[in-house]
RNA sequence: GGCCCCUUCGUCUAGCGGUCCAGGAUAUUGGGUUCUCAUCCCAAAGAUCGCGGGUUCGAAUCCCGCAGGGGUCACCA
């Protein structure tokens, strides 16, 4: 069986965000499934747009999420450079095989004419065909003039592996353009060219490209070359908006959610599961289960929606999956600095009771933080408390002296001071609500935190009693 | 305007002629887990399956129209 080759081909003209990623995504599950070849080539042939060092950041992103390539930059192989600039030799030499044959030729006209062209015809409400303008006589091709694909318009049909059976008239297959005047390749000469030469086996792109299609496949034949399988991913879309995702309406940089302390795994089932199912119901899935159960024929044909909530949740739940000590190695730059002083030990004991309500990393500091350093006392977390408001200042005062002074017989371990805490409840008749809500204030000067017991062990006696003393201090 | 693609709860989706007066997840709301936040569990609410015709005993599912949305018609990819 041949083997399978699939490429993802970003042009470097910014950041990659999760539209882009997710076409990359399907691209490596079909390679990886097949033990084939996931390759990247960077399709810089627009010298204008180009944006300096986002090929390095688009590989960058490609490393962060585990999307590994096994023939691109810096992976040799059979069939490079995976730099279009850098092979423009081979686009001359197959545009040259196309002038031979007749199936090309020299565009005569300046910009501002074909220009007049193209607004004559909208003017028409007709769409542009530029082989109706085709010149009688071509001047021989030198290079500095663009260089058409001489079409053979007719009907095709053909099977995409995503959207099914497509066929389509004539009317779309036009002379367009395959060699600028700058002697750079268009996208739609290059990428059949390369696809071809680096054996590529399934063409994998979105859908902006689908009414390309026809122009491709006689661009196959007048090569004459096989045509890879076809398959169209439909787009990413904004989060209320009706159109794809961009960079202009708030798509993030991939690298951004690796910043906040999104799990490279968390993003990857996301983003295969949006527009992607296994027809059970199963929501989330690890790398593996992906590899193994994805499928073209089942992606979706619409557009799917990008919700960030979705995304946060399940982060959530890889991070709830992680065994602690694999977490604690992925959230070590995410803690408050008054951590600084605090030994591994403690940070992971503080680490496993805010894991399940981590949803990503950037909330640790704030997650954390009186596990650290006393907080400043401050009244209004008592004094507005649904609860609390209710007793009167002497009432607080009096209720935290008499939890301080059963506090101070504890050894501070969890199970002693859930016993404490129950003899409290009994001896001061007090509801859970108001004297757990008391102490948790006092000692952390927090709204909320992990259960109380397991948040006074982690604290320590005597930290637990300065903060009562310094609540007690202001009543 | 031509051509092409798409259309099920707010969102991601299941569904491929009967078991669907449409299932799951998320988000929302309510309840439970001795307290807060979160987790977990339970529950509620939420889709006249874009609309109109057909075919059929029976249609979200098949056929035909229509509408709406999107893409494309670049010396951008």
């Amino acid at each position: 069986m041949k083997e399978v080759r699939t490429r993802f081909a970003p042009s470097p003209t910014g950041f990659l965000h999760v539209g882009g990623v997710r076409t990359a995504l399907f691209a490596w599950l079909v390679a990886r499934q097949n033990n084939g070849l996931f390759i990247l080539r960077i399709e810089d042939t627009d010298q204008a747009r180009e944006v300096q060092g986002s090929a390095d950041h688009i590989q960058e992103s490609l490393q962060w999420l585990g999307l590994d390539w096994d023939r691109g930059p810096g992976k040799d192989g059979d069939c490079g450079p995976y730099f279009q600039s850098q092979r423009l030799g081979i686009y001359k030499e197959w545009a040259q095989k196309l002038v031979d044959k007749g199936r090309a030729y020299a565009d005569p006209y300046t910009p501002e004419e074909v220009q007049a062209f193209r607004d004559k015809a909208i003017a028409e409400k007709r769409p542009f065909l530029f082989r109706d303008h085709r010149p009688e006589n071509p001047p021989a091709w030198d290079g500095t003039k663009p260089l058409r694909l001489m079409s053979e318009p007719k009907s095709y049909e053909w099977h995409d592996e995503v959207l099914g059976d497509l066929k389509t008239g004539p009317e779309v297959v036009d002379d367009f353009i395959l060699m600028k005047s700058d002697g750079y390749p268009t996208y739609n000469f290059a990428h059949i060219v390369d696809d071809h030469l680096m054996k590529i086996t399934h063409v994998i792109r979105s859908q902006e490209f689908l009414a390309s299609v026809p122009k491709y496949l006689n661009l196959y034949e007048a090569l004459e070359i096989e045509r890879p399988l076809l398959a169209t991913a439909p787009f990413v879309m904004g989060p209320d908006g009706k159109k794809k995702l961009s960079k202009r309406d708030g798509a993030k940089d991939i690298l951004d959610y690796g910043r906040e302390g999104y799990l490279p795994d968390a993003l990857v089932s996301f983003m295969a599961t949006l527009g992607w199912n296994d027809g059970s119901e199963q929501e989330v899935f690890t790398r593996d289960e992906l590899i193994s159960k994805f499928k073209l024929d089942r992606v979706q044909r619409s557009g799917a929606h990008f919700d960030e909530r979705r995304l946060l949740w399940a982060n959530g739940h890889f991070i709830r999956a992680l065994p602690l000590d694999v977490l604690f190695a992925k959230v070590k730059d995410f803690w408050p600095n008054e951590s600084e002083t605090y030994d591994d030990n403690y940070k992971k004991r503080t680490l496993g009771l805010v894991q399940e309500r981590m949803k990503y990393f950037a909330e640790l500091p704030d997650l954390t933080k009186f596990f650290f350093k006393d907080l400043p006392v401050n009244p209004s977390l008592w004094q507005d408390n649904k609860q609390l408001k209710k007793l009167d200042p002497t009432e607080v005062k009096s209720l935290l002296e008499t939890a301080k002074s059963s506090l101070e017989q504890s050894d501070f371990s969890t199970d002693n001071l859930k016993e404490r805490l129950n003899t409290l409840l009994a001896s001061t008749g007090q509801k859970p609500a108001v004297l757990f809500g008391l102490i948790r204030i006092a000692t952390t000067q927090s709204p909320a935190s992990p259960g109380l017991a397991d948040t006074l062990a982690v604290l320590g006696k005597e930290v637990s009693l300065r903060r009562i003393d310094n609540m007690l201090a202001v009543l």
